[in-house]
DNA sequence: TATATGAAAGAAAGCGCTTTACATTTTCTT
DNA sequence: AAGAAAATGTAAAGCGCTTTCTTTCATATA
């Protein structure tokens, strides 16, 4: 059997109350707290979690929700908040809720009855309900990579609008026109497509809610999607896709139909995934500073947890168009 | 406050020990069982994993070990054990280890005061010490993508061996001669590599250890060693690359060099993970059946958990060469 | 009708830890 | 050296649940 902290009490010859106060460091005369520490050693003693969250202390645990860790970009996310965790000496419990509203308060729900800490909801949560619940609760959440303006909640993100309108003006000020958007259900899509079009509106250029398509997550719609785009008896000269995963869908759908990019198409993506580098031409994307909104994120929630901060923050951090091959000069302007 | 077994038992004017058992599912009266269940509605009652926990029940977690979820491949089998394990009730705490024995015996440990209910440890683990421990006092573990000959564990993997020998006998058939390897860290590109070896034996072709490179996990190291094999003076005509990572940076350097592939250099990868398909050209690999591995090794450790089955298994997939773009003809032989 | 039988419900102990309130020892004053 | 103050240690209750052991009670049997 696993020890207990009653071993470790007859071992060293002090009740468990001591040893106890030993394990959480608190005042202990050196004789008695050596006599413990030695027995802990002997008896290979590690405490029962369990045990001791049982009584109210907390579990440095946390609770993380994602839409879905095949998404480079998600799973960079998510490697980077556990990394953080566990600097900080947290663990994380993560669940794939796949834009599932069901599945989020599911999994919001078992979490709960495994008392985690707190919950980092990363990518777009769905269920608002759910997550007023939390915060009426008063359970420590924060938001990594979205914004819910009604709520007050700690939020962390990058500012999309301004990434979607950077990605529109590079590609106007290459003289596309006609520059189509794929995007996922999504509010970060929501807010790139809004950037993209202020772009075009400060450009002075038309609009056309024809050349904004939304594909479910799944890899062969995007491909499709992207594909009835090109199809067009008037395509567009350049494809800005919401995310890398969705450019590389419209790469194919281009080495399908013989499109060469960037000639014949300009291709951007967003997020800047090691997708991104892989691709022949090199993908013009947008950066997000990963790591630091996720330590960000992270320090957040725990500030909430142990009680330090009460007042709730937003922070909204900058994106950096990366300009590689996949954009160019519009065909027709040549 | 959170509703406890106590207060339901009050509003269903009953005892806890009837609630419990009706949480539980065991012989109670149908009246009693209605009471309790509606006070359980009106209180919204969930029952503390915690508090069961510590009588001896199982907690419905699994801790889950890997590598790095930046590699899109342990991402995927990320994605595929958490979904499988969802859906049999389990869930999942994950941790990477980033290749490091250190981590490894503190994750694992930190887990077990967690009271997970065993182990799936993914990739390479390499703390031998920690499993032959876990082994001894019999906590469930199976190992997913890698074997331990000499310990009896259960297991799932695809043969390595296989894959190694068919990418090089590929390789072979088109020419090549001068078959670079560049590997990572790890008992899977070992078996990859013997593979490879085997090959080159089978079709009487020469060894030269000076071609098998191993890089550590980062992205520029490999880079830089496959510029270092492209550099040579007498370079290879074909490198497999143990991952799709790796191929990605031997796609990088060779990039930098102008050289084309398949022409001037035919590159296969490992994984066939979706960077295999956004290259250009498409990237030969190997494709794993992760969905079908991922069920079973969750299947394997829940019957272990649940006592159902004492016996260990390993069970061997078979991989499937994915033939595109990257590979062609030896130049030499034109 | 009296008794045996089994199902249903409850009392209470225990899981491993924290914490409060109290008892004991040590240390310091004067 | 006596008494007060500070430091140290302990007993015991409680966290929310499971489980064993009884007790209670309705039903079947003779």
């Amino acid at each position: 059997m696993k020890p207990t902290i009653y071993d470790v009490a007859r071992e060293a010859g002090v009740s468990i109350a001591t040893v106890s106060k030993v394990i959480n460091n608190q005042q202990v005369g050196k004789k008695s707290k050596e006599k413990v520490l030695k027995a802990m050693k002997e008896l290979n003693y590690k405490p029962s979690i369990l045990a001791s969250a049982l009584t109210g202390k907390p579990t440095s645990t946390i609770g993380f929700l994602l839409p879905d860790l095949a998404n480079p970009f998600v799973a960079e996310v998510a490697r980077r908040v556990e990394d953080r965790a566990h600097e900080r000496g947290y663990n994380l419990v993560i669940c794939s809720t796949d834009f599932n509203p069901e599945k989020e308060a599911l999994y919001i729900s078992l979490l709960r009855q495994k008392s985690v800490d707190g919950f980092i909801l990363a990518g777009s949560f769905k269920n608002v309900e759910v997550l007023r619940e939390l915060l009426e609760e008063h359970i420590p959440v924060v938001l990594l990579t979205e914004f819910y303006p009604s709520l007050s909640v700690n939020s962390v993100k990058v500012d999309d609008f301004i990434g979607g309108y950077e990605v529109a003006s590079h590609l106007i000020s290459l003289g596309h026109q006609k520059i189509a958007v794929i995007a996922e259900e999504a509010n970060s899509s929501r807010e790139r497509i809004r950037g993209y079009k202020q772009a075009l509106r400060d450009h002075g250029l038309d609009m056309d809610d024809e050349m904004i398509v939304t594909s479910d997550s799944s890899t062969e719609d995007a491909e499709r999607l992207a594909g009835e785009l090109l199809d067009r008896s008037d395509p567009p000269t350049a494809i800005f896709a919401c995310n890398d995963l969705l450019a590389i869908s419209v790469f194919l759908a281009a080495r399908e139909r013989k499109l060469s990019i960037p000639d014949d198409l300009s291709v951007a993506g967003y997020d800047n995934t090691l997708l991104s580098r892989s691709t022949d031409p090199p993908l013009t994307t947008v950066a997000q500073p990963i790591q630091e909104m996720c330590s960000q994120a992270v320090d957040f929630l725990i500030e909430e947890i142990e009680g330090k901060s009460k007042i709730k923050q937003r922070i909204v951090m900058s994106p950096q168009l990366m300009i590689r091959k996949s954009t160019g000069v519009c065909r027709l302007e040549k």
